[in-house]
DNA sequence: CACAAGTAGTTGACTAAGTCAATTATATTA
DNA sequence: TAATATAATTGACTTAGTCAACTACTTGTG
């Protein structure tokens, strides 16, 4: 456990050398520009705040307020920036880039524009979208108040699609089932499909991505199957799985479904509590001579309502 | 198109900007420890490197000779590294850092994982997972040998329900299809796995993700339907179509299959010239009552062999 | 083999970048 | 209204980084 954590940091101060010297790169043209790479990104915080004050700026590029202020008097004296008192408070003045600042700043800024340009022209398309939604995904996951909760919704289109596909890699990687499993789990999902009111699917999402699902299907009146159970190995253990097997158990109830079962394999224990703390059962246990030998299938049942 | 490209440099702008915040949130430490950025750089560098010379140094962490050998020095006087003279070059000598300086490397680094474990640690281990697999995407999208050619490959466990999940999606984007496109899609897919050797599935990848794919299947002896032809956006217009109808085409005369045919819609005219490229021809159009009354599905047939 | 050209590393002389404490002018608050 | 805090500036400094010149070697070429 704490070494995946220890191989995670290795694999950050990895991506951070390499990161260090792409934006290193970056900045080259500052280098070649008769700013200082302070006075750079002083010139370019200009763009998001049109006006603002010297202890904004050196609170948000973390400058020393000494040094801030030469650099400001350096702008002043060559005309990028006008300063007026502020009418609210004596002590703070209002700076404002001029049309010359705006001027230096577009130029700076299109060199810098060009570098990343040069970067990205000769990867094709697809994987320059890829490369900004990667960008955009580290953002959100390191940004202070990045929302890991997991929100659990009802399917949409495609999902039913992405259930097959993580239960064709996982249980390929897991247990070594090949293709004939993929095909059950695809017959199972169509037939669902072929009339969905007959049950439902939840998907369990994460910072944008698909990290579970569960989904009931009606056998008869009263009987229901839960189906397509699975969490990304990584979410695993995170009490996820409790609150897949709830909402199902919650919709059964609202459904008056009072008998569910499920076909599960022998030996996965999580799983095991799971339904055990649910109330089901163990009722039949079977070889599987279609997927993989070693396998044996377990059907657990449990009967709902009248307490 | 040009603009598509400025919108991607402004969201890697930003995004530097952030991870300049991040790699100076790291850095931290450094600035509490006896040593400048510079000279951690270096102590840092000897981790991957057990020996080295002060030019390969210099080379690797862009910093002047100059420089380099005043850090090298100072390091020297305090024991943290030693210097013997190269046998087989008289004017570079190796350097080899001591126990001292790997103790002073450990508490560096040290330090700095800290710093990281302090950013991730209130992150589902999920989430710190895919962190640090868009770091490493990333790193080699933007790697010099960056391998950004596309490979086909037959068809894998999870492919069948990854096509599957990229219709419905984009289907549903593209067209407004519902679910009722998507259970179509999921029954020809269950049927091709019901018995695999009447056709086959390609899937086309770049830089490890499913960028397209294509399918055939055997409808009688002679004569084949193509299906499942899907190319992701991004990768549109990059002669990746034309690839993947030619790997089908070429198992069609593998396979005597004389005649092959595809059900397409209307008005999708990069399609329309890639099948008449191929010597496909319109053969029937008919409006469709299921999915969308909008959309007409056109059947394109062509002869093959015998020329 | 000699000699020009090149490379590894060092040094002196410098400039630029950044820090820190003290100071002035204004605000806030007890 | 006096004590305390904050915005901005300034002086006096340290550290970081650059550049050209230099020594001591190596390599390639006629």
């Amino acid at each position: 456990m704490e070494s995946s954590m220890q191989q995670r940091v290795k694999e950050i101060r990895k991506f951070n050398r390499f990161y260090t010297n792409i934006i290193g790169l970056v900045n080259r043209n500052v280098l070649e520009s008769p700013y200082s790479l302070a006075e750079a990104r002083v010139l370019l915080e200009f763009d998001a705040a049109v006006t603002c004050t010297a202890s904004n700026l050196a609170e948000i590029l973390q400058i020393d307020p000494g040094y801030l202020s030469r650099i400001l008097r350096r702008f002043k004296k060559e005309g990028l920036i006008e300063t007026t008192k502020s009418m609210t408070d004596g002590r703070s003045q209002i700076l404002k880039i001029t049309e010359k600042g705006r001027a230096a700043f577009r130029e700076l800024s299109e060199a810098s524009s060009n570098q990343l340009v040069g970067l990205l022209e000769h990867l094709p398309q697809g994987i320059q979208q890829a490369l900004v939604q990667n960008m955009a995904a580290i953002q959100k996951m390191l940004s202070d108040q990045a929302d890991t909760s997991i929100t659990i919704r009802r399917h949409q289109p495609g999902d039913v699609g992405y259930i097959a596909y993580r239960h064709g890699v996982l249980y390929e990687k897991e247990y070594g089932l090949d293709h004939r499993f993929e095909k059950y789990v695809l017959q199972s999902l169509t037939a669902y499909l072929e009339d969905p009111s007959r049950g439902e699917i939840w998907v369990a999402e994460c910072c944008g991505a698909i990290v579970g699902f569960i989904g009931i299907v009606g056998i008869s009146q009263r009987t229901a199957q839960l189906r397509w159970f699975l969490i990304e190995p990584d979410f695993r253990g995170s009490g996820l799985g409790r609150k897949l097997v709830s909402t199902v158990m919650e919709y059964c109830q609202q459904k008056y479904y009072n008998h569910v079962f499920l076909w599960t394999f022998k030996g996965l224990d999580a799983a095991r509590h799971l339904y055990q703390n649910f109330g089901f059962t163990l009722t039949e246990e079977k070889e599987n001579d279609t997927w993989n030998n070693q396998l044996i299938e377990q059907r657990w049942d449990v009967m709902l309502g009248v307490d």
